[in-house]
DNA sequence: AGGATTTGACCATA
DNA sequence: TATGGTCAAATCCT
């Protein structure tokens, strides 16, 4: 029943290592393996973007910078997309071989049915291709906007799963979604508590512009910095940096968790917490980046 | 008042 | 039939 992929990225590698895996350097490639180097690509550029975005002052050129990295982890996400479908197509190919007649007659529709058929399907059931999945912290710090529409129980899982789906949505006919699944309880400020995020669908809306059009004055920025410090606020409003969108209510007490753990009360280290959260560093990792005065 | 979230019901799929 | 994804009315929040 459960055809979920379960997370195989978003691990973080300290600068001097440039992991490539052994399959790859051996030459042995399959879907897997290019889809695990494209998730090191993401973790690194993540590293990247956030050592390189708060040493650039706040003007025009590191607007650009900003979007240029959300560009290349858009491409990077459509790129492991695309390989998922290849994936699943070969698989379903796969299958069409080794499947027997009941399997078969249970694929294939059954025209002489269709009068049946009503005449709109009101729910319909996703199907799993066009999907990513990572493990993080911050399952909304990725720089969409996202708006709850359901929250369900699953079997098996000691916490519900929440639904949530592009911002624009009616507005644009954006047909991302993504679900966010606890997984742990948070032990320690070591080890906070981690969601797997599972997108599914690509986004067709133009929302980065609607929030790097919203300027990077120093009033826009506070305004962005104190609503992540704000409990009560909410996802609708203007953000000023393309990777620090609130995703929802939960999120931001999550986040003000975090920074209240590691960070004084104040905006701008605040600000920094944010790009530590989404790094979902290890303490060690924390520890090498802070000694390397890159924060 | 308007937008976001919650939650029970509905529905497709395995 | 069990399960999980989505809808939509009710409720909450600003």
């Amino acid at each position: 029943m459960k055809q979920r992929h379960h997370p195989n990225n978003s691990r973080v590698y300290p600068p001097s290592q440039s992991p490539a895996s052994d399959d790859l350097s051996h030459g042995v490639c399959n879907h897997r393996s290019v889809m695990k180097e494209i998730s090191k690509q993401q973790s690194l550029l993540t590293q990247l973007r956030a050592i390189v975005l708060p040493a650039l002052q706040t003007d025009e050129r590191s607007e650009l910078v900003a979007q240029m990295f959300q560009n290349i982890l858009d491409c990077s996400s459509k790129a492991m997309a695309g390989l998922q479908l290849l994936h699943q197509s070969d698989d379903a190919r796969n299958d069409d071989t080794q499947v027997d007649d009941k399997k078969r007659l249970r694929r294939i529709p059954d025209d002489s049915n269709k009068e049946d058929v009503k005449p709109h399907h009101k729910h319909k059931r996703r199907r799993f291709a066009d999907l990513v999945s990572l493990e993080t912290p911050v399952p909304h710090y990725d720089g969409r906007q996202w708006r709850k529409y359901g929250q369900k129980n699953i079997n098996k899982e000691k916490y519900p799963r929440s639904y949530y789906r592009c911002t624009y949505k009616q507005e644009q006919g954006c047909i991302a979604t993504k679900t966010v699944q606890q997984q742990n309880e948070s032990i320690s400020a070591d080890h906070p508590v981690m969601y797997t995020v599972v997108y599914h669908g690509q986004h067709t809306c133009n929302s980065n512009n609607n929030c790097s059009d919203s300027g990077t004055d120093d009033s826009e920025t506070k305004t962005t910095m104190q609503r992540t410090s704000d409990s009560q606020s909410s996802v609708s409003r203007n953000c000023s940096d393309p990777w620090d969108h609130q995703g929802s209510l939960d999120d931001t007490k999550l986040m003000n968790k975090s920074a209240d753990l590691i960070a004084e009360n104040t905006t701008y280290e605040a600000f920094d917490m944010t790009a530590f959260a989404s790094l979902e560093l290890d303490s060690w990792e924390l520890d090498v980046l802070l000694r390397s005065g890159a924060w």
